[in-house]
RNA sequence: GGGCUCUUAGCUCAGUUGGUUAGAGCGCUACGUUGACAUCGUAGAGGUCACUGGUUCGAAUCCAGUAGAGCCCACCA
């Protein structure tokens, strides 16, 4: 399928990414094959939510995922990446009601639960999978027809399982207990899904009356309704305040019960009036407070956040309108002291943004702690490794303090939960009598919990459950565990330490030995990207802009251990210069290839031109170097390296000495070298950039049919031919052809004009080698008279440098300022006093005689002795000028 | 309140176990387009590596503290 040669055309991103996609899946290039024998390789991507649309997030760290997929691929690593979607319970319900009621003015209620979850899954077949279009456009290299849903039937079973032998395990029990209550979903949710943030609030300082009919005790509260559901005050034990008043009681205002007066040494003294109304209903450290003392626990809420019938004359009313008809209540009855203003933290909820409720409510947990302790040890023995390292802090933080997990949700979209309950003559649960745990109704005539279970309930068995587990499939063995999870740090409590958890748990073994924790995308100013803040990038716009191949590689340049990346568009300019600049480089060659020939060098290495032999060398340096990086995670320093070697060494300076010189056509062996080498790079690139160097790789040789540079094998270092002194003298020869260049453009040579110039270098054998290479001088620096040899006379009238401790001459007659000469000279002096100052202080030092390492000292004696050489001739040359 | 991260060139950021007078991209200055690329080339300017102290022969790098910026967790009603 070779591709005309013959008219280099422009780099145009759009133009071969999809045809270069399709190639890929139609050829099948994507699928894993359980019986390959290889040696598995295997990422459980993180499932996008079913509501998901691509976003910058999702860019990087499949950037990063794909990278990585694609390089083991090319290893010779038989690869998986595990992809599916997330039904995504709260999120998805909530989109689909909105959209239900925007459009066709259903309401969820109304509908009745078959009816509405009938309607999300219609939603879901219909849009669920659009994002995977998007990340087509991305270049993901993931076998789609492998690709899962939290809710199709196996998973559902493994749920429905999982939950079962939790509860025969006995770490699964329901409770009544208080919870996070979200008003707006009606749901309970977990602590992690509870943002706090600070508001302005007011700060009620209310006076109540005490029983005695004497005095009175004042509190101070910032939810004045929650007063309703009040059973205690409670003081301070050390507080003398008050020590005359704890075992009385007080009358609540507006309500008439009479409640104690308790001491508990939770209570700041400090704060307010030094008193605290005790809501062990609606307040989680009262709650506490009321355990301790055996206090009643009121309700005085409704599922909804309005006031319940046990709020007496407030019942049926908002909380918030509650709220001021309670206080303009106190205030008639001359119960309230004062209002402050009062900056405090609420908690709301991260789903609907709504200010959560704590109150007391029956629901499902599992008990935590006999999973996290495992999941511990393994982090802390090492067994599984977090990259970067200081994350396991974190890990080990949340789970050395974690909590037992509310897991049931009051939504009708998700996993039902597999416990049955007697009915009762109305068809509903008859909560007298024992419930059955049981994935299939257990009895004729019971009925099923109504809730469903949180999502990542299922999500924490993704490394598994999407390989056929609990059956023991060839896939689950093959493919689990799993051997790097790529996330960024916003899912660590949700499902990575979950994940480990349920992992160990339920299959024995760790679902992963890596864990590679991205940074994540911020806007320019370092804010999250949101929709209400309108500050998103849009990834589909930017590959549109720039080519995905641009976005990728910027993405993972930028990516650098775990830190944040500030994105500015103008980043993925760089990305696209840099693809435009292979492309380009391609044509410098290739525009002299024949159609169809396959170009094989026939040189030995010891044959090869000096530059030649230099640019293999580096190459090898480069390939130990990225697969080093790869090894760690470091991708920005793995493109980094290939970034350098493609553009400073490989078009700077090994292109521009072989390419012909115009009218002339370019010699067969050269060509077949650059085409090696240019080879060997392409395919280091591939894995960040797939189209351009799949695009580029097809140009290079005639390819089979099946071949391509997905599955071509990874470059290796090849230690025959990489050679230091070569590398070394093509240093020092890159050095002088600067020096030359620098004194043209001080001395405003044009650039066109050819100079005479005259080196001298320390000894023949150098002098040999320098003199060999005549003509990179030459053809770089604009030389056009060169003389090369020991102990040569300056010049008159002549520029001097002093490069790697040789002499480099510049006759520039007529053109030689002295002004400035002695100027530059002088400079360069001054450096080079400056350093050698530091070198000669370093070798005065006894200490460090004494004990730094023998090669260190030694190579600090060459600097010295060099840059005295250099100093030496650098003032000869400014003498001469006098 | 506890913990973490960051502070390096005008801007955005690299810098792997401490060892050449610190690097990149962008921006800036000068010069340069009849064949790879102006999404480019050549040369250059630009940094007391936040500050203070300590460890060390030697610190951008390790330790402590200070000052800013940000994040996470827990939350005084």
């Amino acid at each position: 399928m070779a591709e005309t040669t013959s008219k280099p055309s422009a780099y145009n991103p759009s133009e071969i990414e999809d045809h270069w996609y399709r190639f890929w899946e139609e050829g099948g290039f994507f699928n894993t094959d359980a019986d390959s024998g290889k040696e598995p390789f295997v990422i459980p991507m993180p499932p996008p939510n079913v509501t998901g649309r691509l976003h910058m997030g999702h860019a990087l760290q499949d950037a990063v995922q794909d990278a990585l997929i694609r390089m083991r691929r090319m290893q010779g690593y038989e690869v998986l990446w595990i992809s599916g979607i997330d039904h995504a319970g709260i999120a998805t319900q909530n989109v689909v009601e909105r959209k239900l009621r925007d459009e066709e003015g259903l309401e969820r209620k109304e509908m009745g639960r078959a009816a509405f979850v009938d309607r999300v899954w219609d939603w879901k077949k219909k849009y669920g999978d659009i994002i995977w279009q998007q990340k087509r456009k991305l270049g993901d290299s993931v076998d789609w027809s492998r690709t899962r849903f939290t809710m199709d039937e196996g998973f559902t079973r493994a749920v429905q399982d999982v939950f079962v032998q939790l509860y025969e395990d006995g770490l699964i029990y329901r409770g009544n207990y208080l919870v996070n209550w979200d008003p707006e979903n009606q749901t309970v949710i977990s602590n992690e899904e509870v943002e706090n943030v600070e508001r302005d609030g007011h700060l009620w300082w209310i006076r109540y009356p005490l029983a005695s009919g004497e005095g009175h005790i004042t509190i101070a509260t910032t939810r004045p309704e929650t007063m309703l559901a009040d059973t205690a005050i409670a003081v301070h034990p050390a507080d003398d305040r008050y020590s005359g008043l704890v075992g009385r009681s007080a009358v609540l205002p507006l309500v008439g019960r009479e409640i104690p007066i308790i001491s508990d040494a939770y209570v700041k003294m400090d704060f307010g009036a030094g008193a605290l109304k005790v809501t062990p209903g609606h307040d989680v450290n009262d709650f506490e407070i009321g355990q301790r003392h055996g206090l009643e626990t009121i309700s005085i809420l409704n599922a909804d956040a309005t006031i319940s019938e046990a709020g007496g004359k407030y019942a049926g009313l908002d909380r918030f309108v509650a709220r001021k008809e309670i206080v303009a209540d106190l205030a008639a009855a001359g119960l309230l002291v004062k209002v402050e203003d009062y900056r405090h933290s609420v908690p709301i909820s991260s789903r609907s943004k709504g200010l959560i409720e704590p109150l007391i409510s029956l629901q499902w947990y599992v008990k935590m702690k006999p999973l996290a302790d495992p999941a511990l040890d393994l982090v802390r023995e090492g067994t599984v490794t977090f990259y970067p390292d200081r994350w396991k802090n974190e890990y080990f933080r949340w789970l050395e303090n974690v909590r037992d997990w509310p897991i049931s949700r009051q939504l009708w979209w998700g996993h039902r939960i597999p416990v049955w309950y007697h009915a009762d003559a109305n068809g509903e649960i008859d909560e007298g009598r024992d419930f059955l745990v049981s994935v299939d109704q257990p009895l004729p005539g019971m009925v099923q919990d109504e809730d469903v279970l949180d999502t990542w309930f299922s999500s924490w068995l993704w490394p598994f459950a999407t390989l056929g587990w609990p059956e023991e499939t060839p896939q689950l063995k093959k493919f689990y565990p799993s051997t790097v999870l790529v996330s960024g740090y916003d899912i660590l409590f949700f499902w990575i330490a979950r994940m480990i958890m349920g992992g160990l748990h339920f299959t024995g073994e760790v679902p992963y030995r890596d864990i590679f924790i991205t940074g994540m995308i911020k806007d320019k100013q370092g804010r999250w990207m949101s929709k209400s803040l309108g500050n998103g990038i849009d990834p589909l716009d930017m590959i549109e802009q720039y080519g995905a191949d641009a976005v990728r590689f910027s993405l993972v340049l930028l990516c650098a251990q775990g830190q944040d990346i500030k994105l500015d568009p103008t980043k993925f300019e760089m990305g696209r210069n840099f693809a435009n600049k292979i492309w380009n480089a391609f044509n410098v060659f290739g525009r002299f290839m024949e159609e169809g020939k396959d170009y094989r060098r026939k040189r030995l290495f010891d044959e090869l031109e000096l530059v030649e032999k230099w640019i293999l060398t580096r190459l090898s340096q480069t390939i130990k170097a990225v697969d080093e990086a790869a090894s760690r995670y470091r991708l920005n320093e793995a493109v980094s390296h290939i970034y350098d070697l493609f553009w400073s060494d490989f078009c700077d300076w090994y292109l521009e000495l072989i390419k012909p010189v115009p009218g002339e056509e370019m010699d067969q062996e050269k060509m077949a070298l650059a085409i090696e080498v240019y080879e060997a790079m392409i395919k280091l690139l591939h894995p960040f950039m797939p189209f351009i160097t799949e695009a580029l790789w097809h140009r290079l040789r005639p390819r089979m049919d099946g071949d391509a540079c997905i599955v071509a094998a990874w470059p290796e270092v090849n230690a025959s031919e990489s050679n230091a002194d070569a590398a070394e003298l093509f240093r020092v020869l890159q050095a002088m052809i600067t020096g030359i260049r620098s004194v043209r453009s001080q001395y405003n040579v044009p650039p066109g004009k050819r100079i005479a110039v005259k080196i001298s270098v320390s000894d023949e054998g150098l002098a040999g080698s320098v003199e060999a290479q005549r003509q990179y001088i030459e053809r770089l620096a604009g030389v056009d008279n060169l003389a090369v040899g020991v102990g040569l006379e300056k010049p008159s009238a002549s520029a001097a440098l002093v490069v790697e401790g040789h002499e480099v001459f510049v006759p520039l007659a007529g053109m030689i300022d002295l002004g400035v000469e002695r100027v530059r000279l002088r400079k360069e002096i001054d450096q080079k006093v400056g350093f050698l100052n530091s070198v000669e202080k370093k070798l005065a030092n006894e200490g460090f005689l004494g004990r730094a390492p023998a090669e260190v000292i030694e190579k600090e004696r060459q600097k010295a002795a060099d840059a005295r050489a250099e100093l030496e001739m650098l003032r000869t040359n400014l003498q001469d000028l006098n």
